[in-house]
Order: C-alpha cells, then structure tokens, then sequence
DNA sequence: ACCGGGATGTTCT
DNA sequence: GAACATCCCGGTG
C-alpha cells in the first residue's frame, strides 16, 4: 500500500482518471476502492466549474495538482475531486463512486439511508457521506503521508477496457464522454 | 422496476 | 432569481 505520488495527479485529468480506477480511497477511518470517475477539463470544458475562470470557491483547480476540490451542492451534498495536471491550469477527477473495502459499519451508521452495503458508497455525495468528506477538507494536500484523504495503490490495476460513457448530471458539456468505469461493478452510480 | 417531486442553500447572473 | 457534477421517498405497475 503506497501513496499515489503528486507525479500520478500532475497529468491530464483524461489519463488520470481511467488510472484511478480500483485505486483505494482512505477517508474517515474508511477505505473504498474507486469503480467510477469524471474528467473536467476547465477552460475548454463547459461543463467544468472552472470554465468561467476561477472564483473563491474553484480556486484550488487552478492551484497545483494532488490537492482536493470539495464543493457543495443541492444545498445539502458534498463531492470531492482531485486536482490534476500543471499549477496554473484547471483540470481534476470526481470521484463518482465506490466498493466499500474497510470500516463498513462506519459507512453505515454515516449513511442510514442506505439499504444495502452497494448503496454505501454509489454516488458522488453518497460516498463523501460514508468517507466523511466535507469542506474542511476542501484545498488539503493528498500526497502527504499524513493527510486526512489518501489515495493508496494496494497492487490492483486499472481495468484493460474501462466503460466509458457522458458524464452524469450536466446540461453544458453533457455531450463529452468523460465518465469511467469498472465496467459492470455493482457499486457504479448507475449501469 | 421505473418515475416524479421535494429537500435545502450556495454561487453566480 | 436561476441553476445546481444529488439523493431520497413515495407513488404506480
């Protein structure tokens, strides 16, 4: 188990993205292993929060890559991403969902809607909730070995042929195919 | 199973 | 004032 380096952020987020997939997830004493993610892209990416140039709230996607974007949306929901690509630019990965692999009775008293354990983490919000992800955590550094997020390779690859499909949710760039998944896992946000 | 609507408040126009 | 990188619940079939 060892800590994914700023050099694995400090890519497009298209590389990064299908690279994240079946790495481990560490948050609030529990571990997920990451089935699905988004790349945004800012400036040429209308469906990024980025596009229109940084603001308080997305000025860390312009800083240095290997550092969280958490935002909050809804009025009651939190997601995370990861910077990636150069200081300056303005790229990252949402971390869309999740297969639950340590601290699930953790997940489940942080997430009682949930019926089942595939319901833990199958879904942007849904998985900072069970991770305890929220917006202290926005800016914080996740190459440190200390840091209260970690991304950790435990030796399993990235799937061959990730499913790839438009990401979800979007009005502006809804059109771009920038979704990647573990094709098939029972824990996507949706098949 | 699928679908429709409500919750709830920050951010930017 | 509208939009929002969502989720949950209660309806119907």
């Amino acid at each position: 188990m060892k800590v994914l380096p700023r050099s694995f952020f400090a890519r497009d987020a298209l590389d990064v993205a299908p690279d994240l997939l079946q790495k481990i997830v560490e948050a609030g004493r529990c571990e997920g292993r990451i089935v699905e993610v988004e790349a945004y892209r800012g400036r040429e990416d209308p469906g990024s929060h980025g596009f229109r140039g940084p603001t308080p709230r997305t000025e860390v996607m312009f800083g240095p890559p290997g550092h969280l974007y958490v935002y909050f949306t809804y009025g009651m929901h939190w997601c995370a991403n990861v910077v990636c690509g150069r200081d300056g630019e303005c790229s990252a990965v949402l971390l869309r969902a999740a297969a639950p692999v340590a601290g699930l009775e953790l997940m489940r008293s942080r997430r009682p809607a949930a019926r089942r354990d595939r319901d833990l983490c199958s879904g942007p919000a849904k998985l900072c909730q069970a991770l305890a992800i929220d917006g202290v955590l926005d800016g914080i550094d996740v190459c440190a070995a200390d840091s209260p997020v970690r991304f950790l390779d435990d030796g399993v690859a990235p799937p061959d042929d990730p499913g790839c499909s438009t990401r979800i949710g979007l009005s502006a760039g809804a059109d771009l195919p920038w979704r990647f998944t573990v094709a098939d896992d029972p824990n996507l946000s949706r098949s």
